[in-house]
DNA sequence: TGTTGACCTGGAGTAGGCTCCAGCACTTAC
DNA sequence: GTAAGTGCTGGAGCCTACTCCAGGTCAACA
């Protein structure tokens, strides 16, 4: 496979997969005779990894770290797993927080939904739920 | 309050509550007779908004926009409210790729938690989880 | 009155993560 | 054999969201 169907199956860029290739996201890449990048169908598999660790918040340094192990073998399965490990804190972390603004918002589109029906305006204080320590505020626009 | 007490209040740096004004993100803001931003208390709702929309990964260019329609008061309540609700959208996708994510590195430690106390290697195809398409793989060093 | 600390401005610099470009090489189909 | 399509390289550029800096002002306290 060259790196025009890597793109198409991995919804990567050729310029992100070339970038990740030099910062050594992306290693062993083998060359035809061409020059052409050609890569195993098995690498499919570390790059949809790598988008969930990306899309989990991992910086490419920390994944290029992870990668390194990864090229050293079994021995630095330990390492790997801490690695993850920790991540997966991070992760758990980021997904409580997620649903907190989730709910925060959906409760400020309540307040405007609310107002709308009315026909009133935001009440005072429907910001609350923003801030740690408020009781009451002037609120001419309403957050 | 000044602006250190406002950094101090909403954890962002003085350069960044510097940087928001700059950008428009927070507005009308006045100063004393020495130049110096003076800040209601009021504000740190809209902050913590900001932070919220921030965390859900709206760019601070779409919150911008946001800051402008509040600006000019209750009659663009229904445009807010839109803007919200397609922001709510986005945030409950996150949320469940989140957990897809988060599910993934799980299946993945334990993976790696079996492998070790088997003191076997990471089996064949322990990436499938990662990809679309493969029905086995050579897998040398495993994901 | 002098010093210290907080604040001011404009502008440059940074980090992360790509993205684009010029100029060239190779492959494949006609 | 030639044109189109795909790939290559090195390096510059871009975007977001800050962050830092120099050089200056102002206020509060001893």
């Amino acid at each position: 496979m060259f790196i025009g169907e890597l793109s198409k199956q991995t919804k990567l860029s050729i310029d992100t997969l070339r970038y990740y290739e030099k910062i050594g996201l992306i290693a062993n890449v083998t060359r035809d005779r061409g020059g052409r990048r050609v890569y195993d169908e098995s690498l499919i598999a570390w790059i949809e990894f790598v988008k969930v660790l990306k899309a989990t918040g991992m910086p490419l340094k920390h994944m290029v770290d992870y990668a390194q192990l990864r090229q050293q073998g079994p021995q630095t399965t330990q390492d790997r797993m801490s690695i993850l490990q920790d991540h997966f804190q991070h992760i758990q972390t980021q997904l409580a927080h997620l649903q907190t603004c989730h709910d925060l918002v959906e409760a400020k589109i309540n307040t405007y939904a609310q107002a709308l029906a009315d026909g009133s305006n935001i009440p005072i204080g429907s910001c609350n739920a923003f801030t740690a320590t408020n009781e009451e505020k002037t609120n001419e626009h309403s957050s």
